[in-house]
DNA sequence: ACTCCCGGGACCCCCCGTTAAT
DNA sequence: ATTAACGGGGGGTCCCGGGAGT
């Protein structure tokens, strides 16, 4: 019992360390040796609890791909008014991500991946899809509630979402040198007006 | 041939099978002789005209990121209507990257790195921030022809450059699903009109 | 066999097996591939038990020397008469080296790199002086016996380590030409005879 | 004519460029680019004058012991003195090697080569003969001219020989710590007291 | 459940020597 | 006689993973 608690804890302080030296230092530059010793433990102990370097990665991708799904489905459903929803579901992003430059690199290394191995591929592509759908969903509720215009939900949920990773993109650029967060309400209010000129 | 000739054409398969190989497989996974090998000549060639491996990433960048810029700006420069402009520039990039899987790699690869070495971030940065220059300036311009609304042009030309950013890294994780290309064009028109339901 | 112990066994191995290769082949044109395979152990069995081929050496030189050393002081101790004293020491020095081509080709190495190498020079200098202060100090008891003529006891203890030094040199040049034990025997004697007190 | 003299010019200036960087940093570690580097003729022209690395190597190794035996021989025949004339050998050592740092590490460099590569041996053990020959010569001399006791003179040839080199070795460890000109003729009083024909 | 040792296989870089072109 | 460009082959180091021993 007592080793079996002993066991997990073993286990998350591996993927824990796994998660800080993959993000700083990228996937390929990270060395098992290196996770195991910021893990404090040895690689024997590694090799018990996971397979291989990869199943650590993907099991990451899959923690943290879950993780920003139900911060995201949170944010939607505590929303009444859907810019305000909007401008909630960019503060929680922010907070999770900008605010936080680990997880940034994650999702950089995840993105990277996921454009060579076909594993990593498909277990990002999944939650990807299904945030669009989050993103979609809000969007739908919108039109009906007349907050927003007709337009099609798919392509601006996909946008909203496209948006979303390119800020958070040129955040990772450049992570101390401006207010992100600020910078995705600002956009999402801009978004929101449109750019055409009415008078 | 010339050997001026011969040498300037060595480098530059060279420089292209590093494209090739890096974006196909990423910088870490690519080893020297595999560009070597792609490229036809020896490791002995290899180390006449580039330093290191890290020095021919370097150049490409550097290479890639001009390349990107100066068609950015023939097609704003082109432009006489500024969501046709717009348009024309969606299109600039579809046939940069979007049809061209390749490319796409090398992007990718370069803003990974980018989050951890500080010679590529510098390397990157400043081009980064050229592209949103362009973008602002164009909007500027609708701005004064009356075409857009007197939004602020430096937030706009950072939303249209992550809008862009963001939809480059989607097309990457599922590249022959949809029609990228379409989809950016879309977004486009309504971010031009705006979500705000106006009666 | 207990794991500590096969440990014990690796490492002396591979250090036993430096020496053979490193004396045999010299330092620069002895890989670590090599030393793996006279010792019939993995590079990854050498690189678990030493940090560099450099650290091997250096290991290699503080053993060797101390060695030396211990048999001097050895030598030295049990010496009642000087004349017998320094031509036990000589034939100490014949057992160690001249009988052993590989010790030999080790202390040439040593010589060779100590000249360039700050650490090897360091690792090299201090067991030397104490080698001299060793035969000065045999020196000084041989003036005080009234056995040695009153010479500088400092500069004949060079004297002696050089003319050791010298004889082993030649030998390496030459190690099966000629009987350089006797040849050592005769030059302390020829020396001798000068440093004799003659009332 | 011009053109002879050119590449008579030419191949001296990459010998002399060789005797500094393999005396400098090793045969082994000195490449052929850095000799040419130094030289500042491309590697073109050094493969034109000479076969390879090796050769060069011994054709230095030949110039230098050529040398050394002419300032030997020069140093013997001017002397009537016995004792004066080896002081005067001393100070000619002392003139070619201790004060010349670069010199000593050719010939460091030479010893640790004769031992392992069967060319460079044959090419060094001649001249080592005919040192000692020289010595034992001038001996042989003192003795007729009842300066030196009856020793013999072969033996006696080598213990100055040796004494001489191993002088030169801790020179070389220790080359700005101590005055080695000094030490060398001191070591020759203390061993000439014992040669000395006392009636 | 975990540690210590170790096997084997690249990877980047360097380096000697040659050849085509003056 | 001299150079620039190149071929080909290691060399030291690191690293993933496995297996013997608690």
């Amino acid at each position: 019992m007592n080793n079996i608690q002993r066991s997990a804890q073993t286990r998350a302080t591996i993927l824990s360390a796994a998660t800080l030296r993959i993000a700083t230092d990228g996937y390929a530059f990270t060395g098992v040796a290196e996770i195991c010793e910021q893990a404090g433990v040895s690689k024997g102990a590694f090799y018990y609890h996971f397979e291989s370097k990869e199943s650590v990665f993907l099991e990451l991708i899959d923690t943290w791909l879950t993780t920003l799904e139900e911060n995201l489905e949170d944010a939607v459903n505590r929303a009444d008014n859907v810019l305000v929803g909007m401008l909630e579901m960019a503060g929680k992003m922010q907070d999770l991500f900008i605010s936080n430059q680990v997880l940034m690199g994650l999702f950089l290394e995840l993105w990277t991946h996921a454009n060579r191995n076909e594993k990593v591929r498909s277990a990002t592509l999944a939650p990807y899809r299904r945030y669009q759908k989050i993103f979609s969903r809000f969007v739908s509720r919108g039109i009906e509630q007349k907050v927003i215009a007709p337009v099609d939900p798919e392509t601006t949920g996909q946008l909203l979402l496209s948006l979303s990773s390119g800020l958070f993109l040129q955040a990772s650029l450049n992570p101390e040198g401006e207010n992100w967060g600020k910078k995705l309400q600002d956009s999402i209010n801009i978004l929101f007006e449109g750019l055409k000129r009415r008078d």
